[in-house]
DNA sequence: AAGAATATGTAGATCGGTCTATTTTAAGAG
DNA sequence: CTCTTAAAATAGACCGATCTACATATTCTT
């Protein structure tokens, strides 16, 4: 039966989500991800013959995209570009406060270990950053702003909502996203 | 002699403050410091009895306040806040290019690796950004900015100025950097 | 019966940390 | 100024633990 096997893969990459966003790539280790995963070591290699990389580049995918479908389910509740990041940066802390700050950008620490050194993984983690700024571009373009624009206002958005999460784990504070949200009308509204 | 001693000692800070901003608190192996500092393990454990921890903690601390004297020194040549935090992207934005994007924010990785597991290391990458922010307060004050609004407004730049760098660093490129050079000036001048 | 999936065992390397010598340095005594 | 001596610093072997990866069975499932 192909769906125990796809159960036993999904519970080891969401482990390795977990994990590798708490501790990043060099601190997630596989005895970890297995025991958190509920599977042996050997079902780990059955299902990512090759290894590691290919674990956390399938768990980096599934989270890149998680936050590729969270703008998108709440561009459709938002009355423009600056409420949209406002409700992405409320969804983001309090996911953060919840998991006690173990919790914040499910790339950004791996896209820092790995920038320079891994290239299979650095690729993935450039595709999700791209995705997440198209999908601001795209709302930006349908409020009206000029496409031209668009792309780099998208960038400093999705910038300031990276700097906000690390700014916010690193003070185990909500403080920096709630002040940073007040900075977005104002980019916004020029 | 101290002076021989000290040598060591700071040529495994160094060393250590290398790797951990390539690849993070878990990726910088004690093997490595200790052969990129052309030094010993017995010497490593001579200057730092507490290990790993102490070590990154001094190497973090000494980062950190290289970004603060940074900041001072490109604060004098600058006109205005806003051309200050361009200064300060530009500066860092060489850097990282300069390395090959193993260099970025030098505290950023490991404050993400360590938030919710390692205090003493948190703490440590806190006080840095603390830091960084009551500078570019300080510098928005001296501006004529509103002091109620200061500390806000310093938190958001800096927001952005680690986003811009995590952004960069993930996609090996400074666009992201000069893209959010553009907003700072918007953001200021609001 | 066949293949998918699971379950361990283990290999080889590396991890952080400790230990004992040995060398180097600084300071005190004469 | 030289000799002595204790501390500082260096050197590297070594420890148990953990790491990723692989090998070999065994158990499910159709």
């Amino acid at each position: 039966m192909a769906i125990k096997g796809e159960q036993t893969r999904t519970r080891l990459i969401n482990a390795a989500r977990t994990l590798v966003e708490e501790r990043g790539y060099f601190g997630a280790g596989l005895n970890e991800v297995t025991e958190a995963g509920k599977a042996p070591r050997g079902s780990l290699y059955h299902h990512f013959p090759r290894g590691k990389d290919q674990l956390i580049a399938e768990a980096l995918a599934v989270s890149g995209q998680e936050i590729t479908e969270l703008i998108a389910t709440l561009s459709e509740g938002a009355p423009s570009t600056g409420a949209l990041v406002e409700a992405v940066l409320d969804a983001l802390a309090d996911r953060m406060e919840q998991a006690g700050y173990a919790k914040g950008c499910p790339i950004a620490t791996v896209a820092l270990e790995v920038a320079a050194t891994n290239d299979a993984l650095q690729r993935i983690c450039a595709d999700a950053y791209g995705d997440w700024q198209r999908a601001l571009a795209d709302r930006l373009v349908a409020d009206g702003h000029a496409p031209d624009r668009a792309e780099g206002l998208a960038c400093s958005l999705l910038a300031l909502v990276e700097g906000a999460l690390v700014l916010a784990r690193a003070q185990r504070s909500r403080i920096p996203i709630d002040r940073v949200r007040e900075s977005v009308r104002v980019l916004l509204e020029v």
